[in-house]
DNA sequence: ATAGGGTTAG
């Protein structure tokens, strides 16, 4: 009978299943078995139950084993998955209830409850927690178990505590222990090491009485985190015996340290490679935006893992291969072989949000949705991120609120949001309620928020932010803190003016003359503010490169300013350059808020260009396909075949409407601060006219969007990592032509393990 | 059959 339900309770389905087999357990009389309680916890947890879980411990009362006890303390704690079903998210602080409850009902711990206990204070990260589970440790005898006394040096050096960022409370443990084994001595070299107390580290490393090769593995890591690979080096050669965690450990601080050739060369004369180190390897490469390497790498691999997979997707991210990352993503799904975990997904959120496309970051929020990942802080803030550079700040702000833990990005990123689709009040309501809930505040989010108060000209804010900043948080201004001054001052007199004017702006000509006449006329103003952007790009603060992107139904195009690779770039380029010259010969354009906020934002920068006696004017233009009469048709035609020779341009030669063509271009130019790793807020404007044009589902229009702005050069190495995508993320995933049930603008995807229908706009359904 | 603590890749 035992074994029978022992056996079922390890194969439950679902929850159901799980409540016949408690039934049956209860009607047996082994409500409390030692044997089968354990495993129904157990099976509780995996069915997302831990409330059932505990139900039944504490159903058994007293007569439950330690055994069964611990099962949900260490799964509450964040076990390491068993067998292929994704497990519950863990509950720290649920996992001290469990304890609490336990010795609630007389049940006494054992070392195991402890080093349980003790991870669930290491995700916790707080100082308070350790020392409280510290105490019941030595009142309940397990003072002297080296288990826990290590498991409590570890958690005292993560959580801080005892001063000196938790060297000093690991060091007092230390101390204090009765008995040290090799591990306890390899836990506090490692505490003195990743202080950056190499001299303090390697005392112990020589009193140690015995060492294996994890104690020269903690020495070799330590200095290859100090970036001291020299030293690294020697302990790596005096290495009594190594093993693929030693070498992997040169390869990996090689790599950081910026050396790939010596990496290299480490890589090469392993030879015992694992997984590790030709990871190791392809993110090396790929920070050195060496990408052909990395592929060829990546094709030799003997083993892949997700970590390889994710390796790859921030690869290609971090050289602006946005399409290229969530190709991979692609693959790797339709190879089934991994679940996606929370990196991957922070990967593929923020390449979604560079490209822009409305339809991707629809298609990645519910595939989120659906796939039972946790919302993570970092998962949390790459979505607030995302929502907002697509326009959706509505949905940027569920995702904020939904948070339960946030940190100051995830404040900064929401503030940022705000202010990058105009809402700059609601930007400053995010910053308030920051400051209310006395979060520690770092000179980041002054940046965002004093960005959110110079898009807003609003100047008396963004004074009394500055000087709050200043006076009460006793935060240093920066170069980019100044910037955004400039910018306010700069900016707040001109909306007003550019409000005034605006209606009287004729499109693109003699516009451009009075705008540069009157610019101009704003007494020396600009002559500090171009001052500044000089002096801030001889500072040498890094700007991002210009990029456009053309999507033409659900594929994008992109490439990055100064961009010399792909071979029929100039004709691609005379194709842009001709379909921007269509816009500005056509009488009927449509004006609309958009385009009025929109110049309010770019006058600035057009200064500055202006300036550099370069540029042209900035355009945004809706042009409906149905009122163009002027417009050269078949002109465009020939354009949109160069770019895209998809059907849909064949369809819009024959004269139906187009599904969708959105053509974005535009150069960056330096924003201080917040901007510096993101893109200029204008990409963002052009995005939430697109949102805009998205929740009206006007589609059947033709958009054609134009930006361009200050033209700084990109640098040599972004320009040679620069690149034309012709090869849509989703295109190995479109349906076959003749696939019955499809529309024009539908995409699908399949796999083994999942398939998904988007159905443009924004409805997803499961088959 | 609770499978505990120290070192490596995103």
């Amino acid at each position: 009978m035992e074994q029978a339900l022992l056996r079922i309770l390890r194969t439950l389905g679902s929850t159901a299943h799980l409540t016949q087999a408690h039934a049956r357990l209860l009607a047996a009389g082994l409500a409390a078995s030692p044997r089968l309680l354990p495993a129904l916890v157990a099976a509780a947890f995996s069915a997302h139950s831990p409330r059932y879980a505990a139900a039944a411990l504490r159903a058994a009362g007293p007569a439950a084993s330690t055994v069964s006890h611990n099962t949900l303390v260490e799964r509450l704690a964040g076990a390491r998955p068993r067998g292929r079903r994704p497990a519950p998210a863990p509950a720290p602080a649920d996992a001290l209830a469990a304890y609490a409850a336990m010795r609630a009902q007389g049940v006494p711990p054992n070392g195991f409850t402890f080093t349980f206990l003790l991870r669930a204070c290491a995700l916790l990260g707080l100082p308070r927690p350790c020392g409280c589970v510290h105490g019941q440790i030595v009142r309940c005898g397990f003072g002297s178990d080296v288990f826990v006394q290590n498991a409590l040096m570890d958690v005292y050096h993560r959580c801080g505590g005892g001063g000196g960022g938790g060297v000093g409370a690991a060091r007092q443990v230390f101390d204090e222990m009765v008995d040290r084994d090799v591990v306890s001595w390899n836990s506090i070299v490692g505490v003195y090491m990743s202080s950056g107390d190499a001299t303090g580290a390697m005392g112990f490393f020589e009193a140690m009485p015995e060492r294996n090769v994890v104690s020269w593995n903690t020495v070799v890591a330590g200095f290859a985190r100090m970036g001291d690979m020299v030293t690294a080096r020697a302990v790596f050669d005096r290495m009594p015996s190594r093993n693929a965690v030693s070498w992997n450990l040169m390869i990996s601080g090689y790599a950081m340290s910026g050396d790939v050739e010596a990496a290299r060369s480490v890589f090469d004369r392993m030879d015992q490679k694992d997984v590790v180190s030709w990871t190791a390897m392809v993110s090396a490469y790929a920070k050195i935006g060496d990408l052909d390497t990395v592929n060829e790498l990546f094709d030799h691999m003997p083993v892949k893992n997700l970590v390889s997979w994710n390796a790859m997707i921030t690869g290609y991210n971090h050289n602006s291969r946005y399409d290229e990352a969530l190709r991979t993503f692609q693959l790797m799904m339709l190879e089934g072989r991994f679940r996606p975990d929370e990196a991957t997904l922070v990967s593929v959120v923020s390449a979604c949000a560079q490209l822009g496309s409305v339809e991707y970051c629809n298609w990645i929020s519910s595939f989120i949705g659906k796939s039972n990942i946790h919302l993570t802080v970092a998962l949390g803030n790459a979505l607030i991120d995302m929502f907002a550079k697509c326009g959706d700040v509505g949905r940027a702000e569920s995702i904020f609120y939904k948070m339960e833990t946030r940190c100051i990005i995830t404040w900064t990123t929401m503030i940022s949001g705000f202010a990058f689709n105009g809402l700059c009040r609601d930007a400053l309501l995010v910053y308030n309620n920051m400051c209310r809930e006395g979060v520690q505040l770092d000179d980041t989010v002054f940046i965002a928020a004093l960005a959110a108060c110079a898009h807003g000209g609003l100047l008396q804010e963004g004074w009394s932010i500055f000087n709050e900043m200043v006076e009460r948080y006793n935060i240093q201004p920066r170069m980019e803190h100044y910037g955004c001054m400039v910018d306010l001052l700069g900016r707040a007199e001109l909306i007003e003016y550019v409000s005034k004017k605006i209606t009287e702006l004729e499109p693109f000509n003699s516009s451009y003359q009075v705008l540069v006449s009157n610019c101009s006329a704003l007494e020396g103003r600009w002559d500090g503010v171009i001052d500044a952007r000089t002096s801030m790009r001889n500072w040498g603060i890094e700007k991002v490169p210009g990029s456009s992107s053309i999507q033409v139904g659900s594929e994008v195009h992109e490439f990055l300013a100064k961009d010399t690779r792909h071979k029929r770039r100039k004709e691609i380029y005379e194709t842009v350059d001709g379909l921007m010259a269509l816009m500005r010969h056509t009488e009927q354009a449509h004006w609309d808020l958009f385009v009025a906020r929109y110049w309010g934002y770019s006058m600035l920068d057009r200064a500055t260009t202006v300036n550099m006696g370069k540029g042209d004017l900035p355009i945004v233009l809706q042009l409906y396909q149905e009122d163009h009469r002027s417009f050269d048709h078949q002109a465009a035609v020939r354009g949109l075949k160069l770019i895209s020779p998809s059907n849909s341009c064949q369809r819009w030669e024959q004269g139906q409407p187009l599904d969708k063509l959105v053509v974005t271009t535009h150069k960056s130019h330096h924003h201080p601060g917040v901007y510096r790793n993101q893109r200029s807020p204008h990409k963002a404007l052009i995005r939430s006219i697109l949102a805009y044009w998205d929740t009206r589902n006007t589609w059947n229009h033709f958009h054609l969007v134009h930006s361009e702005t200050v033209s700084y050069s990109a640098t040599q190495s972004q320009a040679k990592n620069g690149r034309f995508f012709h090869c849509p993320a989703l295109s190995p995933l479109l349906p076959k032509a003749g696939a019955g049930g499809m529309k024009l603008g539908d995409c699908c995807l399949e796999g083994p393990r999942i398939r998904w229908w988007l159905n443009y706009p924004g409805v997803h359904s499961e088959i």
